[in-house]
RNA sequence: GGGCGAAUAGCUCAGGGGUUCAGAGCGCCUGCCUUACAAGCAGGAAGUCGGGGGUUCGAAUCCCUCUUCGCCCACCA
C-alpha cells in the first residue's frame, strides 16, 4: 500500500473552497421545519451591512460555528440564521464620507436620492461580508439570510412601534437628549459614551444687579457670586443660579438677581437640593436647554421656566438675542476661548483650574456630544424590563461567564427611557404623521400612511426622523422568522437557544432582545448568552484601524488556512477572555493551529495509506487478541470523547479543542502510531487488528475535531475507505460510553510510557546513537529486572511484559530511574555502550553526598527541642526531606547494584 | 464616586473551595532529514504562581490588604 495521493504538507488553500462547496451542494446547513429532531437555534449578531470582516467577527463567528456544528452532529435540527444590519448611523456616515470625497453633502442630493445612493452602496457591498463569513467555514443556513431593512422586516419594525404606541410605551417627549453635532442626530444614552478628558473648571463671577442692600450675605463677594463651570459657552442659556438651601454661605441670596456676564441678562438666584455643596463654590448655574440635570433642576423650581436654546444643531453659538453679537456663529470651542478671554478682560474670571472628567462622546464619530433640548420619541422601558429581569433572576436566562449576568441585571434595574428617534435619512422612517392644520396637534401612528388626520381630517405629513438601528435589531430573533405572521419557522425555531456576542453590546442589543422577546412573544429569545472576549494586540490594546495593529482574518485564512485560524481562536479564547494576537509575529500567533493541522494531515496520510479497503469492523474482532496498546488507545479515545463532549455542553469550546488536540497528537500520533508501525509493516503480527482500531480511532478524532477544524477533517473524512456516505458535517457526534473505558489498560500503559521515557532520557544523556539497539535491564520497585531491548517500536509490548516478570540476574550496564505514579521506582539500565567505571564513580560521589544529608537531617530530628519548639510545618518539612533523601538513597543503591559497581 | 476583571516559565495563556498542581503552545538549549509529518522526532533548561498578612497539618488555590494594569457603570456642574 502506498501513501494516498495527499501532499506531504497540508495545503488548506487547495481544499477549503471545494469542501465548502460540497457542504452547500449537500445542503447540510439548511434547517428543516418538518423533521422530528429537536431544534437548536443561534441567530447571528448581524454585522453591519457595509462592514469588512475583522478579527472580532472571526472570533465571534468561529465560536458560533463550533456550537452549531456540534449540536448538528448530536442530532439536533440546527439552525444558524445569518444576516446583516442596516446600521443606520454607521452606514449613513460611510456614504456621506464617499459623497464628501465628491465635494457633496447629503443635503445636496436630497433625501430621496441620498437614500437611493445608500441602497446602491449596500447592494454593492452587501454580499462581501457574507462571502467572508463563508471563508471562515461558517455553517449558516444561507437560504434564510435576512437584512434588517428587508420589506418584511420593516413591517415588523412598524408593527412594534405602533403596538408600543398604542400601549402607551412609545411616547413623544420634550427633554434634553444627547446630540451629536457632527452626525446631526440625537443619540441614546448608550450611544453617548463616557471618555476621560482633560478640561478646565472656570470660576466666573456673576455680578449683582439691583439695589445695593441686597448684595451682602455670607461669603458672597459684594461684587457678585462666583460659579464654577466647565462650559462657560453655555452661560447665555442660564436661567438662574441655585445653591443648596442649607448652605449658609449664601444665606439670604435667594431672590437676588445677578447678570449673566458679557450679556447682562438678569437671572434670579434660587434654591435647589440637587446642588452638591462641596463642588466648586457651591453655586450652580442652571442651563436647562443644554444640560439634562439643569433641565430637571429648573423643572423642580416653582412656576414656569424658560429654556433658551443658545446653540445651533452643529454646535455654533446661535443667532439669539441672549448671545452677544460678536459670538454668534462661532463654534462652541472657539466660543469658549473667546468668552474666557473676554471674562478675563472685564475682570469676571476669578480663576481657572485644570479639571479631568468624563465627557460623553458620539459612539460613531467620537465627537463630544452636546446635551440639547429637543422633541424625540422615547420607549418607556421599565415595564419591558421587568420580565427580562425576572428571567435572569429565575435562571431562565444564563450568562457565560456568569459575571456578565450581574452587569445585565444592574442595567435593567437602573434602566431609563430609550430615545429611539434619529435625525438621519437612512433607517426605518418613524410611522407617525402630524396634522398640518394649525390648530390641530393630533398625531396619527399607523402601519401605513393615513389619507388624512384621524382627528380633523386635514392632510398629514410624516415625521422626518428614522428609528434607532437597535430598534430594529432588538427584534432580530423573531422578525427574521417572519413575525408578526405566524410562520412555520417562527413556530419551530422560536425560542432559540444560544446567543454568542461581545459584552460591549449587552445593553444595546442583548437586554433589549430579551425584552422584546418577552413583550411580543411571551418567550425568551434564547436561554444562554455566551460572551466572547475582544481581540487585542500584545499591548492589550483592542484592534483598531487607527492603530494599524489589527490582523485581517482573511489574510490569515490565506496564509495558514481557516482551520488554523479557527483553532487559534477557539483554543485561545475561553468565555469572556480576550484573545491576544500579534500582528508583528503572525507565525508565532498561528503556529499551534497550523502545526496541528499539518500533524493531523500527516497522521491521516499514514493511516489512510495503511487501511486499504475497509478494514473489518471493530466488533467483528476478538477483543482477546487486542494488545495492551490497542486497549489503551481505545480507552483514551473514549476518554477524549467524554471530556470533549462535557466541555462543549458546558460552553467551554477551548477545552474541547485542547482535549482533541492532545489526544490526537500526544496519544494517537506519538504513541499508538509509533507502536503499531511494526504490525502495519508486517514485522510483527496483528496488522489487521491494528487497522481496524486505527480507522475507528481516527474516524472518532475527525468527528471530535470537526466543529473546530471543519475543512481538514471533512477532507480527510472523504478519503476514509468504505461507504461512509454522507459528509462529516452531517455525521454523528461520538456517543460517550463509560463501558469503553479500560482503566487497567490505561494504568499499565502509563507504566510503559514511564519506562520508555526513562530509557529515552538515558539514551539522550549518554549519547547512545538512535540506531543502536542497547540491551537494558528494567527494574520495577523492589522487584527486578530482565534483559530487554530499549529501543522504539517493539519495545512497548516487551517492556509491558517485563514489568510483570520475576527477578532475573542483574546485568552490567548503565542506567537511570523514574518514579511511577504509585510511588515505586523504575530503574533502567542500559548495556555496555557506556563507560561503567566512570558512571559508578559519579554515582558513588552522589551517594556520599546523600549519606551526609540524611545523617544531618536525622540528627536534627533526633533533637527533641527542635521537634518540640519549631513550627510544625518546619519540622514536617524536615521529616519530608529525610524520607525523600532516604528514598533517593535506596534508589541510588539499587542503581549501583544494577550496575554491578 | 460605585462595580467588575486580570497579575502563573522569555511571550500568550490553562489550572484554582486542599493530595496526583507547578502545566500547555510558542520561544530557547542538545541530539536527530528514523520510509506520516523538520510545520517533525527524542531529550532538556526555565517560574519563591504580583507584594504583605491571615486561616490550616498543608495555600498558586480560601479570607483580608496593598500595588499595577484593563473594563463597565455614574446627573459633583
Amino acid at each position: 500500500m502506498t501513501l494516498p495521493d495527499l501532499a506531504t504538507k497540508y495545503d488548506p488553500s487547495a481544499i477549503e473552497r471545494a469542501v465548502y462547496d460540497r457542504w452547500i451542494d449537500a445542503g447540510v446547513f439548511a434547517a428543516a421545519v418538518d423533521t422530528g429532531r429537536e431544534p437548536y437555534v443561534i441567530v447571528i449578531p448581524p454585522p453591519n451591512v457595509t462592514s469588512v470582516l475583522h478579527m472580532g467577527h472571526g472570533l465571534n463567528n468561529t465560536i458560533q460555528d463550533v456550537f452549531i456544528r456540534y449540536r448538528r452532529m448530536t442530532g439536533r435540527e440546527a439552525l444558524w440564521l445569518p444576516g446583516t444590519d442596516h446600521a443606520g448611523i454607521a452606514t449613513q456616515n460611510v456614504v456621506e464620507r464617499a459623497l464628501a470625497a465628491e465635494g457633496l453633502r447629503r443635503q445636496d442630493l436630497g433625501r430621496e436620492r441620498f437614500v437611493e445612493r445608500v441602497w446602491a452602496h449596500v447592494r454593492e457591498t452587501g454580499d462581501s461580508i457574507i462571502d467572508q463569513l463563508k471563508a471562515l467555514g461558517s455553517s449558516c443556513d444561507w437560504s434564510r439570510t435576512r437584512f434588517t431593512f428587508d420589506d418584511a422586516y420593516s413591517t415588523a419594525v412598524r408593527r412594534v412601534f405602533v403596538q408600543l404606541y398604542e400601549e402607551g410605551l412609545v411616547y413623544r417627549g420634550h427633554r434634553v437628549i444627547h446630540w451629536c453635532p457632527r452626525c446631526l442626530t440625537a443619540l441614546s444614552d448608550e450611544e453617548a459614551e463616557f471618555r476621560e478628558r482633560d478640561d478646565h473648571l472656570y470660576y466666573i463671577r456673576y455680578p449683582f444687579v439691583g439695589p445695593k442692600d441686597q448684595r451682602s450675605a455670607g461669603s458672597a463677594n459684594r461684587e457678585g457670586v462666583v460659579v464654577a463651570t466647565t462650559r462657560p459657552e453655555t452661560m447665555f442659556g442660564d436661567v438662574c443660579l441655585v445653591y443648596h438651601p442649607d448652605d449658609d454661605r449664601f444665606e439670604g441670596l435667594r431672590g437676588t438677581t445677578v447678570a449673566i456676564p458679557l450679556s447682562a441678562v438678569p437671572i434670579p438666584i434660587e434654591h435647589s437640593t440637587a446642588v452638591e455643596r462641596e463642588f466648586g463654590t457651591g453655586m450652580l448655574k442652571v442651563t436647562p436647554a443644554h444640560d439634562a440635570n439643569d433641565f430637571d433642576i429648573a423643572a423642580a423650581l416653582p412656576g414656569e421656566f424658560d429654556t433658551p436654546v443658545i446653540m445651533t444643531d452643529d454646535a455654533r453659538m446661535a443667532d439669539e438675542p441672549r448671545v452677544p453679537k460678536a459670538l454668534r456663529g462661532l463654534d462652541r470651542d472657539d466660543a469658549r476661548e473667546r468668552i474666557v478671554a473676554e471674562l478675563e478682560t472685564v475682570g469676571l474670571l476669578v480663576k481657572v483650574e485644570p479639571y479631568r472628567h468624563a465627557v460623553r462622546h458620539c459612539y460613531r464619530c467620537h465627537t463630544v456630544v452636546e446635551p440639547r433640548l429637543s422633541d424625540q420619541w422615547f420607549v418607556k422601558m421599565r415595564p419591558l424590563a421587568e420580565p427580562a429581569l425576572q428571567a435572569y433572576r429565575d435562571g431562565k436566562l444564563t450568562f457565560v461567564p456568569d459575571r456578565w449576568g450581574k452587569v445585565y441585571e444592574h442595567w435593567l434595574t437602573e434602566i431609563r427611557d430609550w430615545n429611539i428617534s434619529r435625525q438621519l435619512w437612512w433607517g426605518h422612517r418613524i410611522p407617525a404623521w402630524y396634522c398640518e392644520a394649525d390648530e390641530c396637534d393630533h398625531i396619527t401612528v399607523a402601519m401605513d400612511e393615513p389619507d388624512a388626520c384621524g382627528l380633523c381630517g386635514e392632510s398629514v405629513r410624516q415625521d422626518e426622523d428614522v428609528l434607532d438601528t437597535w430598534f430594529s435589531s432588538w427584534l432580530w430573533p423573531f422578525a427574521t422568522m417572519g413575525w408578526p405572521d405566524e410562520t412555520p419557522d417562527l413556530a419551530r425555531f422560536y425560542p432559540g437557544h444560544t446567543l454568542v456576542t461581545g459584552p460591549d453590546i449587552i445593553f444595546f442589543w442583548v437586554a433589549r432582545m430579551v425584552m422584546a422577546g418577552y413583550h411580543f412573544l411571551g418567550e425568551r429569545p434564547f436561554d444562554t448568552v455566551y460572551l466572547n472576549g475582544i481581540v487585542r494586540d500584545p499591548q492589550h490594546r483592542a484592534f483598531s484601524k487607527s492603530l494599524g495593529n489589527g490582523i485581517d482574518p482573511l489574510e490569515v485564512v490565506d496564509l495558514y488556512g481557516a482551520d488554523a485560524l479557527r483553532f487559534t481562536i477557539v483554543a485561545g479564547a475561553g468565555a469572556g477572555t480576550d484573545v491576544i494576537m500579534d500582528r508583528g509575529d503572525m507565525d508565532a500567533t498561528f503556529a499551534a493551529g497550523r502545526n496541528f493541522a499539518n500533524k493531523l494531515w500527516n497522521a491521516g496520510r499514514l493511516i489512510l495509506s495503511q487501511l486499504g479497503d475497509a478494514p473489518p469492523p471493530l466488533d467483528t474482532l476478538d477483543p482477546g487478541a487486542f494488545t495492551l496498546a490497542d486497549r489503551w488507545i481505545l480507552s483514551r479515545c473514549q476518554r477524549a470523547v467524554q471530556e470533549a463532549t462535557l466541555a462543549l455542553e458546558r460552553f467551554r469550546p477551548n477545552d474541547a479543542a485542547n482535549i482533541a488536540y492532545h489526544f490526537v497528537w500526544d496519544e494517537l500520533a506519538d504513541w499508538y502510531l509509533e507502536q503499531v508501525k511494526p504490525r502495519l509493516y508486517g514485522s510483527v503480527d496483528g496488522g489487521g487488528g491494528a487497522r481496524a482500531i486505527l480507522v475507528t480511532v481516527f474516524e472518532t478524532s475527525l468527528r471530535l475535531l470537526h466543529p473546530v477544524m471543519p475543512f481538514i477533517t471533512e477532507e480527510l473524512w472523504g478519503h476514509l475507505p468504505g461507504e461512509r456516505g454522507a459528509l462529516l458535517a452531517g455525521a454523528e457526534w461520538p456517543r460517550p460510553d463509560d463501558d469503553l473505558i479500560d482503566e487497567a489498560a490505561e494504568a499499565e500503559f502509563a507504566l510503559v510510557q514511564v519506562v520508555i521515557g526513562a530509557v529515552r532520557a538515558m539514551r539522550a544523556e549518554y549519547r547512545v546513537p538512535p540506531s543502536a539497539d542497547v540491551p537494558a535491564v528494567v527494574t520495577i520497585g523492589s522487584d527486578t529486572a530482565r534483559r530487554g531491548v530499549a529501543t522504539e517500536h517493539d519495545t512497548i509490548e516487551r517492556l509491558a511484559k517485563l514489568s510483570r516478570l520475576a527477578v532475573d540476574e542483574p546485568t552490567k550496564g548503565i542506567g537511570g530511574h523514574a518514579v511511577l505514579s504509585d510511588g515505586s521506582a523504575v530503574f533502567v539500565a542500559l548495556g555496555d555502550a557506556i563507560d561503567v567505571a566512570q558512571e559508578c564513580a559519579r554515582l558513588r560521589s552522589e551517594m556520599e553526598r546523600l549519606e551526609r544529608q540524611v545523617a544531618g537531617v536525622a540528627a536534627k530530628l533526633a533533637n527533641e527541642q527542635f521537634v518540640a519548639r519549631a513550627p510544625k510545618d518546619v519540622v514536617e518539612r524536615e521529616r519530608e526531606k529525610e524520607s525523600s533523601w532516604r528514598e533517593q538513597r535506596e534508589t541510588l543503591a539499587a542503581k549501583l547494584h544494577a550496575l554491578g559497581c
